[in-house]
DNA sequence: CAAACGTGGCA
DNA sequence: TTGCCAAGTTT
């Protein structure tokens, strides 16, 4: 196949088959001249990273309306920032946005860099965020490998090479194919290809505009493409957490450490996670008593947590009581929020369950 | 380079 | 229930 014709066929069939997300400006907005928000562009990059466009959606509404520009971003608190990405999940994203729009609204004059290098480096910035960012809002010919260009690459080239070993080479075919001309329609092209037609299962190739050029269609075996290396199991950890609030109501909550699992977040204090549940000491004195389990699986291991509950805390050894109109469920990580939904439902209850003191 | 880093949907 | 997968980056 010759490298202007993949581009070609994949530039027609995003003019009718674009898909039409909040943060885009589609093919004939753009050939009106109408250019996107360089701001949006890089805030549903980042919530997009290994997140789903359905799940992203919702928080990039929320998060262009409460911050317009990047200066407001960048002047937001911090705890309001990690509250409204909870549950979106990678919280360094949301660190690094944070040290980002900073950057960007500070030392740049609140204007994004407009080139691939420029980009390159600032916080949670990295390869195909930066290709991204300067291809669909600066249009520049950069080529981005997300996904699912390593998908739609690997099976019209037939590259059976596993992952992560065949990046090198899929990045260099893939570059080979980006055009000069709308290169940065063309990176949404092909990664709605991805997304839509060149799915990672039953891809429906009877559709594909490359039909006819794809080497592992021709083969038969483009479902089984891209090809990966194995996956390492997942171990099981054990730990505690406590749920408990004072006699006004107020509950006692931590901000965890900025690195690591979690970091930054609001949580519930407890034990360490490890493979027997870790000695501990409750976060404060009360009639602890036990509201049950909570399972929760994180990208290397799964995880089961004993639930705690109490309403009659004295003073803290560690963390601090957030008064209870300060307090939504939502600014917790999924993880904290199972456990909070196990223990209101028995908080009520507590003096009637309650008989063994911590 | 391997490992750490979240979550929800789907087969 | 389990494993795979989603617009990756950082260490």
């Amino acid at each position: 196949m010759r490298d202007a014709s993949v581009s070609e066929r994949l530039l027609d069939w995003y003019d009718g088959h674009a898909r039409d997300l909040p943060w885009r400006v589609g093919p004939a907005a753009r050939r009106a001249d109408e250019r996107p928000d360089p701001y949006r562009i890089w805030l549903s990059e980042v919530m997009l990273q290994q997140t789903t466009v359905a799940a992203v959606k919702a928080y990039f509404q929320r998060f262009t309306t409460l911050w317009p520009t990047v200066g407001d971003l960048a002047a937001a608190e911090d705890t309001a920032v990690m509250g409204e990405w909870a549950g979106l999940g990678y919280y360094a994203r949301a660190r690094n946005l944070l040290k980002c729009a900073r950057i960007v609204a500070g030392d740049l004059g609140g204007h994004f860099p407009d080139t691939r290098e420029g980009l390159a480096g600032l916080p949670g910035i990295g390869p195909y965020t930066s290709a991204a960012i300067a291809s669909i809002a600066f249009d520049r010919p950069e080529t981005v490998v997300d996904g699912n260009v390593e998908r739609v690459i690997s099976r019209l080239h037939a590259v059976e090479t596993p992952l992560p070993a065949a990046k090198p080479e899929l990045t260099a075919l893939a570059d080979a194919h980006t055009p000069q001309v709308r290169p940065g329609d063309y990176a949404q092209a092909i990664m709605d290809l991805g997304a839509t037609i060149c799915t990672p299962r039953s891809p429906a190739c009877g559709i594909c505009p490359l039909m006819d050029m794809c080497v592992g269609r021709a083969e038969g075996i483009a479902a089984t493409l891209p090809r990966k290396s194995p996956k390492k199991a997942k171990p099981v950890r054990r730990g505690v957490v406590y749920v408990g609030r004072r006699a006004d109501g107020a509950w006692l909550v931590e901000t965890r450490p900025q690195s690591g699992l979690l970091g930054g977040m609001r949580g519930w204090p407890g034990s360490d996670w490890a493979e027997a549940v870790p000695d501990h000491a409750p976060p404060a004195d009360a009639k602890w008593a036990e509201a049950g389990e909570v399972r929760h699986t994180f990208t290397h291991f799964h995880l089961i947590l004993d639930v705690m509950i109490a309403d009659d805390l004295k003073e803290p050894r560690r963390g601090r009581f957030l008064p209870s109109a300060e307090f939504r469920p939502s600014d917790l990580p999924t993880v904290m929020r199972k456990a909070f939904d196990l223990a209101s439902g028995q908080l009520g209850t507590v003096e009637q369950q309650s008989n063994g003191s911590v």
